[in-house]
DNA sequence: ACAACTCTTGACCAATTGATCAAGAAATAA
DNA sequence: TTATTTCTTGATCAATTGGTCAAGAGTTGT
């Protein structure tokens, strides 16, 4: 039992290049039908696999999606790195939105995806954004409430505009789409 | 047999009250878990009824469904109308994006139903698009056709643009109410 | 009161779906 | 080779879910 259970750390060949096939097979199907529409069947037989083979890399549903979520979060923050404190605040989040933009419409079943959790409320997302990538968010939060505190941006909280330049970004991205 | 089949054309009192019933608790289910995501067991439970009683004045979930998008998109619609031509199109455009978010900010689970709607593709929207209301949603296209063909605008396809709208407004409500 | 129609529901069904398990096949280590 | 670990799957389960049906309860018009 890899991966779940801790008695192995280490990585198989065959590990690596089956959790990939079902990673991109899930974010096909989630960004499409949603956690709740999407079912593993459809993700095993996306991609080759049985479903109690699927089922022996990761125990649950939930767990394969966490683990779409997850690998793509990472690439999905990247962006935000680079907002400046010292910049103007317009030319930053504009710059921020632009690069945001460009990298939905490169990846429309990331974006998708993250729509549809955050629809939901973000119940997935929100570990991740107060785990490992917390530090990220804060730091950027800090940039914004300092516009805020200079009068530079209306009072916004940090978060939310995060989040909602996701949302447009995110459906622009999906109807261009369409 | 109401509803479906054409052999009552006139509606009972009790026919009314629940049908209003139904609709209320099933914009509340699918907004929050989408339609996928929603059962018709969670939406009788809500309102009240069994669940034949509940298949009884509508045959199958999608009927639901689609009543529901019916019932909330002639007033989705509403602040459309006011579109003038002869206007300045910021203007105009500012005042639609205005009034259709203070709109969102008061119904949220409309407003999240149909996200969840455009996120899937708007399968169902679309007929309605196209059906009864296909008469306001043209007007106001040839509005904003009138303002690319006068350059005040970027060329845009009308129902992008008009769908774009929509999702903005929407998720800015969605995360007011978070 | 009577008949005709409308409404309501318990019981039931078939399909889907997430998940398990034992047992065998493959790969790896000795 | 042989032993051990990893990988794979057919068969199977329990729960959920959309939907049906027949029979009874309630309502309405005459």
């Amino acid at each position: 039992m890899p991966q779940s259970t801790a008695n192995r750390v280490q990585k198989t060949r065959i590990q690596h290049q089956n959790q990939a096939l079902i990673l991109k097979a899930a974010l096909e199907v989630f960004s499409a039908f949603g956690y709740r529409g999407g079912t593993i069947d459809q993700i095993a037989k996306k991609c080759g696999l049985s479903k109690p083979n699927l089922l022996y890399y990761f125990k649950r549903k939930e767990d394969v999606y966490v683990a779409v979520l997850e690998a793509t979060l990472a690439e999905w923050l990247e962006p935000l790195r680079g907002l400046d404190v010292s910049g103007d605040p317009i030319v930053e989040l504009t710059r921020y939105v632009s690069e945001k933009l460009e990298m939905s419409l490169k990846n429309p079943q990331a974006s998708k995806l993250f729509a549809n959790e955050i629809l939901h409320g973000a119940p997935h997302i929100q570990k991740f954004l107060k785990g490992p990538l917390r530090d990220l968010v804060e730091e950027k939060s800090v940039v914004i409430l300092e516009w805020v505190a200079q009068k530079k941006i209306a009072a916004v909280d940090p978060q939310h505009l995060i989040f909602a330049i996701w949302a447009v970004t995110q459906h622009y991205a999906d109807f261009s789409v369409q």
